[in-house]
DNA sequence: CTCCAAAACTAGACGGCGTCTAATTATAGA
DNA sequence: TCTATAATTAGACGCCGTCTAGTTTTGGAG
């Protein structure tokens, strides 16, 4: 009962990490050379040698395989949450995290992206950044501003998300991705000077 | 072929947007009194006298026809914005537009809010206010700015949207809809100020 | 190494959504 | 009254997501 090797996981915690990426794989690879429509959840299964059932164990549907994060990501934003400092203004922790966390992003946006544009299914999809990134940040803006005015907050929070989407939005398919970062700092610098700024 | 009865509309629009209706309000009904996940499709077509197939000839899923509002509507929202001057601010315009649109939405929030609450599967869609008055909206941005900075006219659209949201999340369910009202004017106003803005 | 409880995996069936086709019915208007 | 066109329909299909009950794997204690 000592456990924990390597990093804090135990041998059985890796096996099911080994898993998730060996299912995530395959269907990224099924979904970028076939399209996310036609491939179905039978197809990834048996391509990551696993049957529809597990596929269903480690995602909650067909739409999570693309937008859930490995969960290395996540100790990685936690760790960009804990880093802000504890009398920074909320709007400047926030656009600290955004740009932190889309950093960690080139790998994946290019193939989101296009699968994105192809299927109308994942077009209109609120997920895009992962669910889980959004509930966690959700929590640390919480706590951070526990008895402080949660209006402001949450509005905080909407807004920072809204720049993202904007800079996501109009980046254009032959720009790269390190303009997309410089444009959404553009984004962030702008909510937070205000819509009513300028014109 | 000279057509035209009361509104511009032909006996076979106004027999459409008839059945459209019924459609909405037996499944609304259903909805309110056994809860989003437990009503069909088929026990909404059956309840407004109508065939499964018809019902997706009118709502393109099964959620739309909780998000999806009534054509009558779009003419509202569509004056709404011819009415904003030409010279305006965008963002003045977007926030008097988005204030007019939701002042209509009285009767059905308290509804689609109950059902969210109730629903996992609603509770997180992109729809909130109606997919096609969004798109209407976006479209009017790009029309009223062509020509100018795209990004900050993508920035301000969903900034406001942002601003909606936030009002639409923190409403309490004990506050009447005009306080909703008065939150929405809030946020905003502090959206227009920046969200870096005191904090 | 042996063994066992816990964890992971699996097959299979089910209800429901959304799509499609081909056929039937209703209706506006000449 | 007649007809072209639009609306409605039944029915079948594939796939998603859930569930149950049973099987296999596996890590670690003794």
């Amino acid at each position: 009962m000592i456990v924990a090797k390597g990093d804090g996981m135990s041998l059985r915690e890796q096996k099911k990490l080994a898993v998730w990426r060996a299912i995530r794989a395959a269907a990224l690879g099924l979904f970028d050379e076939r399209g996310y429509e036609s491939v179905s959840v039978e197809q990834i299964a048996a391509a990551a040698k696993v049957s529809r059932a597990t596929f269903f164990n480690y995602f909650a549907s067909k739409e999570a395989v693309v937008f859930d994060q490995d969960p290395e990501e996540r100790d990685h934003w936690r760790r960009l949450m804990d880093a802000r400092p504890a009398g920074e203004p909320l709007w400047d922790s926030l656009t600290a995290i955004m740009i932190g966390f889309n950093e960690r992003l080139a790998d994946r946006m290019p193939l989101q992206r296009r699968l994105k544009a192809q299927s109308p299914a994942l077009a209109q999809s609120t997920q895009d950044l992962g669910e889980q990134f959004r509930t966690d940040l959700r929590d640390w803006v919480a706590e951070r501003t526990d008895g402080a005015d949660p209006l402001t907050a949450t509005l905080q929070f909407n807004l920072a998300f809204a720049a993202v989407s904007t800079a996501y939005q109009t980046w254009p398919s032959d720009e790269s991705f390190d303009q997309y970062l410089q444009r959404l700092r553009r984004c962030l610098d702008q909510a937070g000077a205000g819509a009513g700024a300028k014109g």
